[in-house]
DNA sequence: AAGGCCCTTCTTTTT
DNA sequence: GAAGGGCCTT
């Protein structure tokens, strides 16, 4: 076979999964074990082996960037003969379905994708609609549990209503989606579950893109939720070739709705499936792989692994105490600019990893004031910005009009004397007319005091309405005809006033209009794919995707979780201090316990040659200054592989056992703290029955107002979330 | 209707 | 120690 040479460099575990024949393949990849590199060269293989037409594979990753870097390694590969593969990520590829098969969904082709936080402000107007006071159902606590219930496959009609308080989230849930309807918007969730959902209900659809697919592949398989799982399934059902890659050890979303369990439900559910698993790494020393494992291995369920490295011993890792917080930033950044001055590292080499975003300020100001240059990994950073979500927001309006979270947020930006009143005006007037305030304001617009509908409105109120609704109008009929994308963007800047609205010649409102400056840079390179491409990606962009790919010399700055899938010659983790990495959010649940323990892991894993590990006696919490304790994680590193600085090098131990053990031990159960009235009696994985839905598995189990709260999918009727003490579940296997 | 001041709340992680 | 919401004045 010609041009398949590739294969030869390939250890023989890899080799064994690139070329895997037919049928479900599991591979179970270390960090550093050419997990990528299996991935692709099997798209390769499947493409020049075996013939398979590009167009008949698809590929799904967890970010843009891990996607476009797979792309550009079959480039390599392959030159032009993998165009027409379908490449991207869930949400990209649901996107994708959804806007073709529109037909089968109650919202247009041109629907709006919601962010965060336009999904929050969409919540607190359904919150308000329903008279519900915000104080007791928190915008942010609703979407988590809307979220939740979305990524379990849950519709609103089938929320499960246990408690007084989920009858209401779910009335809101209701509401929250007649919103989303109304705007011609779906959210993240939705882009998935109503993909399933076309593809449950309409068997030629289903059989459509079955019959395409030829060959599945995913990336990070330990990441997926249940309704991704459930879409790969139905995606590859007709020919069930399905090439999943992960490792337990790395899932790190949980919180997300990911579900590592789904690699045991995948053995489980494709009984003939091949279980690959690769063992070498190649990327760290030793010693780095000693201290990851000696953390990882007190985790439980997980499938052993025993990752070799051929790299040799290598440094001992670094574990530095500093006084304070501004020590710890100085401490890293003065670290970084002696290796940089002695010529022996670029600044790519380095990579600083944290647990929380807010970290990231002092390490800033540290490199600025060392006058080193530095790249921040974070998309929010840039895109939450509001000047840079406002012009967001007018062209999303110019796309889809119906979008009324956007025309919220700028009807009256910059101030154009739209207040409440003449907000409310248009709200009722437009639903006593049946359109929606964006297809009523480009009426007034386009007909001005002609307008039937003028007279609805006191007539300040109508002339600034026409005055917004005339814009509007211009920018869709130029865009439609004329008008490329940067060009629409600058004609918007120009007609609302909108760099004068910012730029009032503070150093603020310079750096406000640098973003828009940004964003129009950004807009540029989108001229020839237009608008609608512009604000997909715009909607699924990732922190990893703001990552530029040259190998710029300057240290990342980063979250653990944003580092996975990367590597680095030097890695330091600051703020190992107990409530901080673990997260004190997580110490009263073991399996979120666990998951702080895999983000560790995942952080010492993306080291090739040296880690430093940065903790500190006192931290500013919130304005003041708290005492910290060293992180629990520390204590798993062996002696002989660590050498402790700073201060107090030799009485860490001692700060430590000072600390009364109130908290989470590591073995599970609970501890401290009051004890459980009742005991949990049915565990993940339990095969159960219900005496009128049969058997079913029980996907989570928690005790909750003293009763055991069991979430259960059924075979006859789906998922269901029940009440231990009402729903009498008999145990038939324990797992 | 806009702008300013005070209050609370917040901090996990993000497709 | 920031940012957003509520309430006040102009």
């Amino acid at each position: 076979m010609a041009g398949l040479d590739f294969i030869d460099s390939l250890n023989p575990a890899q080799r064994r999964a690139v070329t895997a024949g037919l049928g479900q393949v599991l591979v179970l990849a270390g960090p550093g074990s050419g997990k990528t590199r299996v991935l692709t060269q099997r798209i390769a293989y499947l493409v020049q082996g075996l013939g398979v037409r590009p167009q008949n594979i698809l590929a799904v990753t967890f970010t843009n960037k891990a996607a476009r870097e797979m792309e550009a390694r079959l480039v390599r590969l392959l030159q032009e003969d993998f165009k027409g593969i379908w490449l991207g990520t869930f949400h990209a590829n649901c996107a994708r379905i959804l806007r073709r098969e529109s037909q089968y969904t109650d919202f247009d082709n041109n629907f709006a994708i919601m962010d965060a936080d336009d999904q929050l402000a969409v919540i607190r107007r359904a919150i308000k609609d329903l008279n519900l006071d915000e104080k007791s159902y928190r915008a942010v606590s609703v979407h988590t549990a809307i979220s939740n219930a979305k990524n379990n496959l849950i519709t609103a009609a089938d929320f499960p209503t246990v408690s007084y308080r989920d009858a209401v989230i779910k009335r809101i849930y209701q509401r929250y989606q007649e919103l989303l309807r109304a705007s011609n918007a779906v959210d993240f969730d939705d882009l998935l579950l109503e993909t399933v959902r076309i593809l449950v209900d309409n068997p030629q659809v289903r059989e459509k893109y079955a019959r395409r697919f030829e060959h599945v592949l995913v990336d990070e398989f330990q990441d997926t939720n249940l309704v991704q799982y459930e879409l790969l399934k139905l995606l590859g059902s007709h020919h069930g070739n399905i090439f999943v890659v992960g490792d337990e050890d790395q899932s790190i979303y949980r919180w997300r709705g990911a579900d590592y369990r789904n690699v045991l439900r995948f053995e489980e559910d494709f009984k003939d499936s091949q279980k690959i698993l690769l063992e070498q790494n190649y990327r760290s020393t030793q010693t780095v792989l000693d201290a990851a494992r000696a953390v990882i291995d007190r985790n439980a369920f997980r499938t052993p692994k025993h990752l070799f490295s051929d790299r040799g011993k290598g440094e001992r890792i670094v574990l530095y105490e500093a006084a304070d917080d501004h020590a710890e930033a100085a401490y890293v950044v003065d670290t970084i600019r002696q290796y940089l001055e002695s010529g022996r590292a670029g600044g790519g080499d380095f990579a600083v990893m944290y647990r929380t975003n807010a970290q990231s300020r002092l390490l800033e100001e540290a490199f600025l004031r060392a006058g080193l240059p530095y790249r921040l990994v974070g998309a929010q950073r840039f895109y939450g910005r509001r000047e840079v979500k406002d012009m967001i927001a007018f062209l999303r309006l110019v796309h889809n009009p119906d979008d009324e979270i956007s025309l919220l947020r700028v009807i009256n930006v910059p101030p154009r004397g739209v207040g409440e009143r003449t907000l409310v005006a248009l709200q009722l007037a437009a639903r006593q007319l049946n359109l929606t305030p964006g297809r009523l304001l480009l009426e007034l617009g386009r007909q001005g005091d002609k307008s039937p509908y003028w007279g609805q409105f006191s007539g300040r109120s109508a002339l600034v309405l026409a005055d917004f609704g005339g814009m509007l109008t211009d920018w869709r009929s130029l865009h439609s005809t004329e008008l490329s994308l940067p060009s629409l963007f600058d004609r918007i800047v120009h007609d609302t006033g909108y760099r004068e609205f910012l730029d009032d010649g503070s150093e603020e409102g310079k750096q406000r209009w640098e973003n828009v400056e940004e964003l129009r840079k950004l807009a540029y390179d989108y001229a020839e794919r237009g608008l609608a491409v512009f604000l997909e990606n715009l909607a699924l962009v990732s922190d990893q995707d703001t990552i530029p790919n040259d190998e710029a010399s300057a240290p990342t700055l980063l979250t653990l979780h944003a580092a996975k899938g990367l590597e680095f010659s030097h890695v330091f983790i600051v703020g190992l201090d107990e409530g901080l990495l673990p997260h004190s959010r997580s110490k009263d649940d073991v399996e979120e316990m666990a998951e702080e323990r895999r983000l560790f892991y995942v952080g010492l894993t993306r080291a090739k040659n040296r880690v430093t590990l940065v903790r500190c006696q006192q931290r500013s919490a919130f304005g003041a200054y708290e005492t910290q304790e060293p992180s629990q994680f520390l204590e798993d590193l062996p002696d002989s592989l660590v050498l402790r600085q700073g201060l107090s090098s030799a009485g860490w131990s001692l700060s430590r056992q000072a600390r009364p053990k109130t908290w989470f031990t590591g073995t599970g159960g609970r501890t401290g703290g009051s004890a459980p009235v009742i005991e949990q009696r049915y565990h993940p994985s339990d095969r159960v029955r219900h005496a009128v839905w049969g058997e079913g598995i029980v996907m989570d189990s928690r005790i909750q107002d003293d009763d055991e709260t069991v979430d259960v999918f059924f075979e006859s009727v789906g998922f269901k979330r029940l009440a231990a003490s009402m729903a009498k579940l008999e145990i038939v296997a324990k797992k």
